[in-house]
DNA sequence: GTTTTATATGAATATTTAGTCATTTGAAGG
DNA sequence: CCTTCAAATGACTAAATATTCATATAAAAC
C-alpha cells in the first residue's frame, strides 16, 4: 500500500524532525560544529537529554558525529536540511504570513 | 533561541508528515484527488480515522479540500510535497541503500 | 590508580499523539 | 419532513515518545 518507502523508513525521518529538542539542536548547528556540552550550555537543557536526542539525529544521518580528543563533536548534514528547511520556510511563508499564529 | 519559527510551526510542520496514516493518505492522493470515503477503502481504514487524519493535514495546507455536491474532494500540495519526498529519496537513497533496515 | 571531564545509558514517569467507536452534522433525494 | 449518503466530531483508551534523574563508561590528567 505504501510505494517509495513512505512507511517505516519516512516516518523516521519525519518524526526524528518532529520534536522541538532535536530542530533546536539543529538549528545550532547550523552555525556550527559543536560537543555536547556545548549544545547543552547554549540551549540550557541538561546534557543527558541533549544526548537521548542526538542519537536519533545521528540514526537518520541529519548529525554526524566526530570524536576527538575525549569530547564529541557533531556537525548537522546540510546536504539534506538545508533544502529541507528551505521548502519549510517557503510553505510558511506562503501559508502562514506575517506572523499568523496558523500553526498553532 | 529558535530563529525561523523552528519551533512550534516547524514542529508542528514536521509532525504531522511524522504518522503512517498521514503518509499513506499523502501517497495516495499523490496518484489524484479523493473523497474521504476513496481514501478509506483505498487504505482499508476507518472513515473516521481518515478524517481525523486528513484535518492536520489541512491546517498544514499539505492537502487541500473542494466542497462539491455532498462529497469533500481532497488534493495534494505538490508544490510543497514533491520536493520534500525528493530529498527523502536522496537521503533514504544514500544513507539507507539497497534496503538495508538502516532506519528501523 | 584515582580524579576529573565528557558523554552515554537505563529505568521510571510524564506527556503527547493516535486510533476506536458512537454520535452528530449537513446536504440531497424522495 | 424523513431517509440516505458523506463526512466530521467528541470522548475514551491505547500506544508511542519525551524528559528526568541517577548512574555508568571512557579517556585523559595528575
Amino acid at each position: 500500500m505504501l510505494k517509495r518507502g513512505l512507511c517505516k523508513t519516512c516516518h523516521l525521518f519525519f518524526s526524528t524532525l518532529s520534536n522541538p529538542s532535536r530542530l533546536a539542536i539543529l538549528e545550532l548547528l547550523r552555525d556550527g560544529p559543536r560537543n555536547v556540552t556545548q549544545i547543552s550550555e547554549a540551549l540550557d537543557q541538561d546534557q543527558s537529554m541533549i544526548s537521548h536526542n542526538l542519537k536519533p539525529l545521528i540514526r537518520c544521518s541529519f548529525v554526524s558525529v566526530e570524536k576527538r580528543w575525549r569530547e564529541h563533536v557533531y556537525s548537522i548534514n546540510e546536504e539534506t536540511l538545508e533544502p529541507i528547511f528551505q521548502i519549510f520556510d517557503n510553505h510558511a511563508g506562503k501559508y502562514c504570513p506575517e506572523g499568523r499564529e496558523c500553526l498553532t
